[in-house]
DNA sequence: TCGGGAAGCGGAAAAGCTTTCCGGATAAGT
DNA sequence: ACTTATCCGGAAAGCTTTTCCGCTTCCCGA
C-alpha cells in the first residue's frame, strides 16, 4: 500500500505541457490545436491527453495556475507598498490575468459544464487574497462593497472587446478604484 | 442582363435553416453539429453550407435575425403601453435575447474576428429602438444615461452564469432600471 | 549495482466535425 | 415543352480531438 510518488518526468512534462499552453493560448487563443501545444512543450500528443483528458482540462489547469499566481502576489505586496498603492497594483496584475488572455474571461463566465467549477476556485483563491488587501486599507475604503463584488465587478468590465479596448477596461476600472476610496479622504 | 429572381426553394430552405438553427441553438447550444441542424431542416449539409459558408456565419445570421425581432418590438411597446411599463417590457425581451441562449452572449463580445461585426449591427438596430423608448419615457427618466450605455451594461450583466443564475440576472437588471428612474417621482 | 515491473511515453489510428465538390434535380424564363 | 442557370444532397476530403497500445524509462528492493 505504499503511495508510490509520482515520477519526475511525469512531473516535467507537465510543467512543460503547462507552460507551453500558457504561452500557445497567449498567442494563437484558446482555440488552438492541441498538437502546437504537445510539440512545443516536446512531447507527443497522448501525454497531453494522460495529463488533461480533455481539451478543456488544460485550458482549467492554465488558468487555475495563472489565478494562483495572482493571489500569491499579495502578500508580497502587503509588505512592499503603502495600502492604497498595493492595492492598485494588485488591481492591475488581476485586470492583466483577464484581459490579456483572449478566450479566458469568457470561459470563466460561459455556463459550459466543463468550466463549471471555476467561477468556484476564483472565489475561493481570489477572495481572500483581496480581502487581505482590503483590510489593510480599511480606513482609507468605503465599506459597502466586499471583496468578492469587486472581483465580480472588475471581472465584467475585462469583458469588454479585450486588444482594443484594453484602455477602456482600464479607464472603467480606474474609476472604479476611484469611487472605491472617495470618502476617505474628507472630500468638500 | 435580367436580374433573376431568387429561387423559391432556396429562399424555403434558408428559412428552415434559421428556424432550425435558433431550436437547435436554444436546447444544444450554439457548439452543436452542423449536421444536426441540417438535418432539422431537413436539408442536406451542402446546402447550409452554401448559404453560410462557415458556421460562425449561421451563428450570426441566428443572431441577428433575433436582434431584429426584438428591435421591432419597440413601435407596438410605445404604442400600447404607458412609456415606463414600455420600456420594462422592452428589457424583458432584450435579456431574454441575451439570457437565454447560451453562447450568443459571449460571442458578441468573444472578439473573435468571425464575429467582428455583431457589435457594431447590435448598436445600429437597437440604439435607436431603445431611443424611441427612452424618449416616450424622458420625463420620468434620468438624462445622464445614453441608449448605448445601458445595451452595454445590461448586455454585461447578461453574461452573468446563465440558466442558474437566470433570477441574479433579472434582479440586477430590475436595480439598473429602478435606478434609471429614481431621479423621476419627486423623492424624499 | 542490477533486475523486475509499474508508470509513463509517443505517435498511429479512430472518431467526430467542418468544409468542399460535383453529378443530378428543379424552378423560371421562352 | 425546352433550356439553362441555380440549387440540392450527400459523399468525401481535411482537420481536430480523443483513444489505444507496444515500447521506454524510472523507481524500488535486493
Amino acid at each position: 500500500m505504499t503511495q508510490r510518488r509520482v515520477r519526475v518526468d511525469a512531473q516535467r512534462n507537465m510543467d512543460a505541457l503547462l507552460g507551453a499552453a500558457l504561452t500557445v493560448f497567449m498567442s494563437s487563443g484558446v482555440d488552438a490545436p492541441a498538437k502546437e501545444i504537445a510539440d512545443l512543450a516536446g512531447v507527443g500528443v497522448g501525454t497531453l491527453y494522460r495529463h488533461f483528458p480533455q481539451r478543456s482540462d488544460l485550458i482549467v489547469a492554465v488558468l487555475e495556475h495563472e489565478i494562483d499566481a495572482v493571489a500569491e502576489r499579495a502578500p508580497a505586496l502587503v509588505a512592499d507598498h503603502e495600502p492604497a498603492a498595493a492595492l492598485r497594483e494588485w488591481f492591475r496584475a488581476y485586470v492583466e490575468l483577464l484581459a490579456t488572455k483572449p478566450g479566458f474571461a469568457s470561459a470563466l463566465h460561459s455556463g459550459d459544464p466543463a468550466y463549471a467549477a471555476l467561477p468556484g476556485y476564483f472565489l475561493r483563491r481570489l477572495g481572500p487574497a483581496l480581502q487581505t488587501l482590503l483590510d489593510h486599507a480599511a480606513d482609507g475604503i468605503r465599506s459597502d462593497v466586499g471583496a468578492e463584488d469587486l472581483l465580480h465587478a472588475v471581472a465584467l468590465l475585462c469583458q469588454s472587446v479585450s486588444g482594443q479596448g484594453r484602455a477602456y477596461t482600464d479607464r472603467m476600472v480606474g474609476v472604479l478604484l476611484d469611487g472605491l476610496t472617495r470618502e476617505s479622504k474628507g472630500k468638500p
